[in-house]
This record gives C-alpha cells, sequence and structure tokens, in this order.
DNA sequence: AATGAATGAGTATTCATTCAT
DNA sequence: TATGAATGAATACTCATTCAT
C-alpha cells in the first residue's frame, strides 16, 4: 500500500488544461456521456476543482467549442492566406476539406457535437455564427461575398457527406463541386 | 384514500408509440437528456414497460432515427417526384429547403443529433448512409449521378449554414447557390 | 469479511417509517442538518429509496411535520375532551403545559423547527394554520371563541418562555396566568 | 486581458459588516442555507476572509443573533420607557406587537430562526435568556413582576399565532387579551 | 495580515436495470 | 405478459476548511 501523494499541488494553467481535455472526453464519449467525474479524471485533477473553475458544464463546453472553433478557423485562415491567386486558393479549399476536415475524425466528431449543441442553445450558436463568419472573411481573401457564402456552404456539405457516407468523396470530385460554385 | 387508476394493460401499438415519443423527447432534451424515464412519462408507459420492450436505449434511438430518416426521405422523395422537368425540380429543392428542411426546426435539431451518433456510431452511420442514398436516387430523377451528388451535399450545406449562422440565406441565394451546381 | 445481506427486501409500511424517522433526524440535528443521507441511515433504507418515495426534502419535511402537528393536536384534543367542566379544563390546559408540552424537548424542538420553517414557506404556514384551528376548537368545548383564541396563544407564548427561559415557569405560575385570561 | 480589481485591502468595519450581512442571509434563506460563501459575496469579502475573521458559522451566528436581540430589546425598551402611566404601557405594548413585530416579517423570521437554534444550543439559549429578562425589565417599569412574566409571554404568544395563523389578530383583540393579563 | 486556489466530503437528485408479483 | 417497487451507481454541484503565497 503506497499513500496518496500530496494532494495540494502547484498546477498553474490547470484551468487551460481541462479546458483542453474536456474536448478529449467530449470527442470520446459525447456530450451526452461527458461529466465532470471523467473530465476531471482525465485533467488528473480533484473532482471538486471542476466547480471551482467553471460555473458549470454548460460554461466549460462553451470554452472548450470556442477553442475548437478558433483553432480550425486558425487553420482555414492560414491555408487561404497562404494561397497567392484564384487557382491556388480552390486548391487550398481542396486541401483543407480533404486533409484538414476529413484527415481528423476527431474534430468532425467535435465540430457535429457543436453543432447538435448550437441548434438548441444560443450560446453556442455564437460559436458557430462566428466561426462561420471568420471561414467566410477568410474565403472573401479570394472570391466575392456572395460566392465565399454559397462554397462555404458548399465546404460544409462535403465534408459531412464524406464523413457520414459510405465512401468519402474522391478528391477530384472535390475539386469539381467546388470549381462549380466558384466559376461564375 | 383514492386508489391509482388502473394501469392501461389493452394498449395495442404501444411499441410504436414509444418510438414515436422518443423522438418527442430528443427533440427536447437533447440526446444527452433523453432517459427511459422521459420517455415513458412522454408515452404514459410504465418505467418498466421501456426495457421490457427494447433492449436499451441504443435499440431505441437507432429505431427512432430510422423513423425520422424515412419520413424526412419520403418528402424528399415526393417533392422530386412531383416536379415535371429539370426546372420544376431545381425549385422543388429550393422549397425542400426553405421549407421543408429551415421550416421545421424540430426535424433540424433532431438531424442533427442523428449525425452527432452516426459520427461515432456505426450503426447509426447505416441510417444516414441509406438516407443518403435514398436522397441522391431522388435527385437522380432529374439529374446526372455526380451532379446529384454535389446537389446532395450543397443542399446539406446551404440548410446546415442557414440553421446555424445569424439568418438564414435569401431564397434568391439558394436558387442561386443550387443553379450554379446543376448548370453544366 | 461477511457479505452484504441481499438488498432487496419486501418492506411494507416503509413510506411511513421513513416519515416518522424523518422527524428523529429533525430532532436530532435540526432542519438545517437533515440530509437524505441521515434519513436513509436511521430507517435503514437505501439511499434511492429517498427520492424514489418523496419527490424532495421539501415534501417530506412538509408530511412530516403535519404528522408531528396531527399527534400533538390529537393529545391537546384528548385531554380537552376529557375535562368535565370549566375549571378541569383550566386545570387540562394546565397539566398539557407542564407535562405535554414542557415535558417533550424532542416536540418542543420539532415544534420550533417547524415555526421557522412556516414563517417562510406557505405550504407549511397552512400546516400551522391547520393545528391552530383544531387547538382553538378544541378550547371552544369550555371556553368562547374570543377567550379561547387569547388563552391559545398565551399557552403558546407560557411554553416558548418556559422552554427558552433560564428557568421554566412554576406550575402556580401557569395556573394563575390562564385564570387571569380565562375569567371574564 | 482585464484583470481582476484590486481586492480591497483597507476596510476598516469589515468584520462589523459581515455580522450584519449574515441576518440578512440568514432572513433570505434560512440557517439551513446559510453557507459562508453566501454571506463572503453578499458582503463583498473573500471567501477566506469568513474563516479568518470567525472560528467557524456557530460564532458568527451567535454574534449576528445577539446584534439581532440587543436590537430588539432596544426598541422594546424605549417603547417602554416613553410611556408615562400604565394606560400608556398598555398602548405601548399593543404598538410593540402591531407595529413593531409583526411589522417587520424580517425579524419575525430571524426570530424563530433563533430560538430553533436556541431550543438546541446552550450558547444561543443564553441569547434568548437575556434578551426575555431585557424584556421583562422593561415591563417591570409599570407592571409588577409577575404581571410582567406573563404579559412578555402574552405577547410572545400573540405575535406568534398572529404570524402563523392564517389572520393578524385585530388591534382590539390584542388590547383586549393584554388588558385580560395585567388586570388585578 | 490577508487571500485566492484548492480539495475531499457531502448535498439532492436521476438513472438504467432488476425482479417479485 | 407486464409492471411497480426498488436500488446502487452515477450525476452536477456546494461546502467548510486549509494553506502557499
Amino acid at each position: 500500500m503506497t499513500t496518496t501523494p500530496p494532494a495540494r499541488r502547484f498546477d498553474p494553467g490547470r484551468r487551460d488544461r481541462i479546458i483542453d481535455v474536456t474536448l478529449d472526453v467530449v470527442a470520446a464519449h459525447g456530450v451526452a456521456g461527458t461529466s465532470h467525474r471523467k473530465i476531471a479524471e482525465a485533467a488528473d485533477v480533484p473532482l471538486g476543482s471542476m466547480t471551482y473553475h467553471f460555473a458549470g458544464m454548460d460554461e466549460l463546453l462553451t470554452l472548450a467549442f470556442t477553442r475548437l472553433a478558433d483553432r480550425i478557423a486558425d487553420r482555414f485562415d492560414a491555408r487561404l492566406a497562404a494561397a497567392g491567386d484564384a487557382e491556388q486558393a480552390r486548391e487550398a479549399v481542396v486541401t483543407l476539406i480533404t486533409d484538414d476536415l476529413l484527415g481528423s475524425p476527431r474534430d468532425m466528431v467535435l465540430t457535429y457535437e457543436l453543432y447538435t449543441l448550437a441548434a438548441r442553445d444560443p450560446a453556442l450558436r455564437e460559436v458557430t455564427r462566428a466561426w462561420m463568419a471568420r471561414s467566410r472573411k477568410a474565403l472573401q481573401r479570394h472570391f466575392d461575398a456572395t460566392t465565399a457564402r454559397y462554397l462555404d456552404a458548399l465546404i460544409e456539405g462535403l465534408a459531412l457527406h464524406s464523413a457520414l457516407d459510405s465512401a468519402p468523396m474522391s478528391t477530384n470530385d472535390i475539386r469539381a463541386a467546388i470549381s462549380r460554385i466558384i466559376s461564375v
């Protein structure tokens, strides 16, 4: 029998770590299966620490999904910022779907969890709204506002159908679909 | 002393009713907030009846979401079957998005709940897969297979972005986006 | 190591027992210190049984205090019913205070717990109201309505001051105070 | 990044303020619902300050209720000191009940919370004992010791029954009841 | 001298499932 | 065949108190 190590710990960044770990737990068990207990265990933090740092599960989920949205939007932005012309932009979008979105089942799952919450909770709908606004703004580096909006929707649909259908669409199909939307 | 009213023993269609009511409960509380108790109460059925009729929550959800997908796919199919030519078909798709999908927040919410489950559970991914196959087949009454697939994805994206963004897209925008995808 | 006895028990009257035991726990720890856990343990009942039988602590306390009030009112009633004339009635009241009220510290404590709750919660104020109505009705067997009301208040005050003051009033003092109120 | 406003370090009278605020919290939530956290928040004081200034909740409650009793007794005293003769004293007592006691539901609630604690805790019973001694002493300005004691009990009973019964007694009834007790 | 962060024990309540009837 | 009562595990959350700073 070993004695429990002295529980009191100097642990800066704990709050931050909890937020990150929350996404791991949601990715693994879904929002439906997420609990303070599971998060606390995964973050190696006492259970009481959870409600000390966060008002409740809602606040925690909002913080966590905000972080998810920011991270994905950053990458989205970076890809498009790196594109030099319209054709490179189109390729950036293709890569974005095939590599970034479809390439990370974890983010995919988390994204749908977020959408499900957002469909019900205005606080989380604000997260999706801000995210979509950033996406469109990034697309407007290369496309007009209308096209950006259509394209943003198409990207969403292509990713979703590739994820939940039997087989993902081919890169060529994705490129072709996108070409149809962005060609005047 | 009043006695409890005799629980109804003769209750044909109980199983069916439970399945329907399950969607109501999920719509109201989310999968995360759905429980045997809530469903039993909403269906006016004894709690013990739940595990008597269904192996568990998973089975029940699968049955319920299958029913949801069938119902929405039926409507989708009917709209496109009624279209006489390509232009009518395009309008059918527009109406489908603006009226059927965006017009029913309940179905919207349920759909995303389903997607979230499907992203994790193969049994439910089979439900979304079959649904998408039906959609594409319906679209193929009027469009070639490739276009049907692109269009199906676009429909999804347009509905989702209209639902989770700040404001829904205008009917004209939806029509314009669709036109881009279906025009050769 | 002995194994836990098979938990499932045939236990009719369990609901009743819980209500009774609740008063014991309140008497011992105060409403402030009363919890489902303590009651469950005292009643030898699993914790889950508490919220199975009662909607919440409020319902349980209301049931328990209703029972307390009924029991004390019964005794009150019996004492006065047994009195043959006005003088016997006066003596009955004296005995009631010295023996019944002051003689049972447990009931005294419980009574004040009830008053404290009733001062805040209308549901429990209804309990005190009904109790007081019964007391006055019992007194009206021997005294006019006005006297009954004054006397009822005096009884309360004498009991309370005897309980919370340094020393209880003497029986003679109690008799003398009562005599002043009931003498025309 | 906004920084938390600097907690006020210079805060004379903090201890005093905490004691006063404690009564507010007890009035609002009952002793059962009172916690260091709620008091600290209401007093705008860091939580750690609570156990720094006071040994525990018991000490804090004793201090707070002592203050309550003193305040009510002061008013009681003042009313009777202002009365010039026996008749004015009687009227003072009537006013005391109708205006001071029944006129302040907050004090009423707090008084019963105190009684409930006093019924169990000797430290708080000393508070009620001293309070009652002061009341009787004030009454003895105008009435003999025996009458003062009876009258004190009657006042208590009249206030309590007016508060917890369906309707408060009329001023005339209160005056009549008092007259019976003080008339030789 | 004072406090913000921390924690383990405790709170009410909900739950899926079991099983005697 | 069907169910109401039951229960232990789990849930989110609150709490008084401790203590490094």
